[in-house]
DNA sequence: CATCAGGGCCCTG
DNA sequence: CAGGGCCCTGAT
């Protein structure tokens, strides 16, 4: 599909506001669906089911910041469309998000203060949707990062769109209705094996009209947990990931998977990871030192970690994460 | 060549 | 609440 009508927005985060690190992160695995360069991020998004191409340029500093978002689609946008498009942005990338009171708190910390001035402006963003979502979140259960990238890709052949924009070619998200109808078995020669009766249900879940990420936007986060956890093949180690990402809970912390188990272990304790630190133990760190932005500073943790590696190899970290 | 575990989750006992 | 099974793939 190619999309021929452009138009641009003005975006104004809140500072202070890092472009790169918010819009780049270095941790998820790369998808035909965004690319990145220093300054520049271009994406699709499927904004009330209309395929679009979004470039967004950095055109501010850290402490006024200024965003061009160019939006390309096949057919014409008109103000109230790109109205609600610019209000979704700013909920998706969390532009208008304080990080004042998080950087009082931690300005002394002696693990977190040097990070947070490194990453002054840095935020969390979710470039998808809640369903687009739990697709990567199954996709990534049980499986190696190759795999995923595999297993995506052949979802995006076979379900999704391909979008021609400045001079870029990139894969668009399916909608739920797209897999109304599709076997299992159908699923399975993507290879994506046990997984594509997770999908099928997830996916099915939307249609039925079981779960709204608007209004779940608006419950509490107990609501918000046991809405996730009701979906199949969705359980505490992706509920945990999309209550950060999706619905902003900068809070919550109580799952830690076993990858990550030797990875923080090796962070906070300088443990091997033949002899990894308890979970609890783990749990009860975050809550002494990082309440009440735990996973919000963890984030901040880990991200400096993998913009670390994306310079030179970190010899420990390389040994846990298997491409 | 065969075996194994991986960026979990469900189901069973 | 512990443990087996699951698709497929690259590492060993």
């Amino acid at each position: 599909m190619i999309l021929a009508n452009q138009r641009t927005i003005r975006l104004h985060p809140r500072a202070p506001f890092h472009f790169d690190s918010s819009l780049h992160k270095p941790d998820h695995f790369p998808s035909s669906d965004n690319r990145w360069t220093s300054g520049i991020r271009w994406q699709t998004m499927l904004w009330k089911s209309i395929p679009l191409g979004l470039k967004f340029e950095d055109t501010g500093t850290v402490e006024e910041p200024a965003i061009q978002l160019s939006v390309w689609s096949e057919k014409a946008l008109d103000d109230g469309y790109l109205a609600s498009l610019r209000d979704e942005i700013e909920w998706r990338y969390n532009l208008s998000m304080d990080l004042s009171e998080f950087y009082d708190h931690f300005g002394d910390h002696p693990q977190l203060a040097p990070i947070v001035r490194r990453w002054r402006g840095l935020r969390p963003i979710h470039p998808g949707s809640l369903y687009e979502y739990l697709i990567i979140a199954i996709v990534l259960q049980n499986a190696t990062v190759r795999r995923s990238v595999n297993m995506l890709q052949a979802m995006f052949e076979a379900f999704g769109s391909s979008l021609e924009f400045d001079g870029q070619s990139m894969s668009c998200f399916w909608e739920p209705e797209k897999l109304r109808g599709v076997s299992e078995e159908a699923l399975r020669a993507l290879k994506i094996g046990y997984r594509a009766k997770s999908i099928l249900r997830v996916t099915q879940a939307f249609f039925d009209g079981e779960l709204d990420e608007f209004a779940l936007r608006y419950s509490d986060l107990d609501e918000q947990r046991t809405s996730l956890l009701r979906l199949y093949g969705i359980g505490p180690a992706s509920v945990g990931y999309i209550l950060f990402d999706v619905f902003h809970r900068w809070d919550d912390f109580r799952h830690i998977s076993p990858w990550e188990q030797k990875i923080y272990s090796k962070m906070f304790f300088d443990q091997d990871p033949d002899d990894v630190v308890p979970v609890p133990e783990l749990l009860a760190l975050f809550e002494k030192d990082f309440s009440p932005w735990r996973s919000l500073a963890v984030h901040y943790l880990w991200e400096d970690l993998w913009w670390r590696r994306a310079h030179e190899p970190v010899e420990w970290l390389e040994q846990l994460i298997r491409l």
